[in-house]
DNA sequence: AGATACATCACGATATATCGCTAGCGGTGG
DNA sequence: CCACCGCTAGCGATATATCGTGATGTATCT
């Protein structure tokens, strides 16, 4: 019996997040960096992340993604989907251009991508920064134990007998059941709210 | 505070089970389905796979993988790593071959892939089968319960203030706790044998 | 028999790309 | 102010491809 379980971290956008980007327009040369104060962050801002980082040295697709979940602390990780098509408008709007290094593709800042990031202002917080500085040290604590759980459940079912794999279904549905009472706490207190 | 944890399910190959298939050479014309009876399986057998699901109908290369998931019930899903080359191979040898439809490559049996299934034995157990029958209920509901704790802790994330991750917190902890301690009952049986 | 050497192949990671969907923003009108 | 609409861009899924590693099988030697 040999199977495994691997979690995969996936952080969706700052909804709540106040840090700001002005509309990204798709019309004409490099966009301005400035915007009003206070507008929320566009779920994850892929165009800024990926020129801010290609501003430090050239990295292919993957690397940026990496990079961007590294300096988030893991709470985001672009996909595919919003940074391939990114690096490519990038590429069209010349502030980027790609490699080509042993069969992959490598991003560079252009002269004017480079002007570009020039004029981002100095104080503007990093573009990972609206997801780092929200997640909770809690959260990310319970996380990580969901994670070694699930290590320590593939390792029962690797390593142990039936009997063990019976025993620690009991703890988990244990913890399962522990898990949404205190998500019910959340809703007593609504229902005397009402009483 | 919106993080979600995505688990992936692994399936490594069939390390001790029992049905078999011979040595697979690669050289010269399509191989022979028969083996001595009692042979390992080499991991899984994602050659046999393919060629079983393509004489069913043509597929990609994703929908392949898919495929066996399912035939599987989850238990194996052969990586791009080892789906890829193998067709590729298969279409070096002529068994199979690759069309192009909208953008993608959709695999298909040559007539000397159809006649190499066709020697295939009536009552050889399906490629995936190595996998499903030896998973055992329990594992796979201790796998369930995994996930469902990972989502029940992801929604503690979203919806829950800190005192309940905090709480929550100490449930993981505490199960975690209990997941080694099951696991370390594996081992005093030992140290009661030498004493 | 066990030990060693070597070859093969699947896993997991790295890497690229696009599609379908909808979240979320900005603009407009009431 | 709010409601609604149109649009853009990012998410998640689909899809392809290759590399580095090591598990596994076979052959040979002691």
């Amino acid at each position: 019996m040999h199977q495994f379980i691997h979690l995969h971290h996936h952080g969706a956008g700052p909804h709540s997040m106040g840090h700001g980007r002005g509309r990204r327009g798709r019309h004409g040369g490099p966009r301005a960096w400035g915007g009003p104060p206070g507008h929320r962050a566009r779920r994850g801002d892929v165009r800024a992340a990926l020129l801010v980082l290609l501003a430090e040295e050239p990295r292919n697709g993957y690397q940026l993604m990496q990079a961007i979940e590294e300096r988030s602390d893991g709470a985001w990780r672009p996909s595919p989907g919003s940074v391939y098509p990114t690096l490519q408008q990038l590429e069209d709007e010349g502030l980027v251009t790609a490699v080509e290094h042993g069969g992959r593709r490598v991003f560079e800042l252009t002269d004017a991508g480079r002007d570009d990031v020039a004029e981002r202002p100095e104080d503007a917080p990093a573009p990972w920064d609206a997801f780092t500085s929200d997640v909770g040290q809690g959260a990310r604590e319970l996380m990580k134990l969901v994670r070694d759980i699930a290590a320590a459940a593939a390792q029962v079912v690797r390593a142990g007998d039936e009997q063990q794999v019976q025993q620690a279904r009991e703890v988990l549905a244990d913890a399962h059941r522990s898990l949404y009472r205190i998500l019910a706490g959340d809703q007593p207190s609504d229902d005397d709210t009402h009483a």
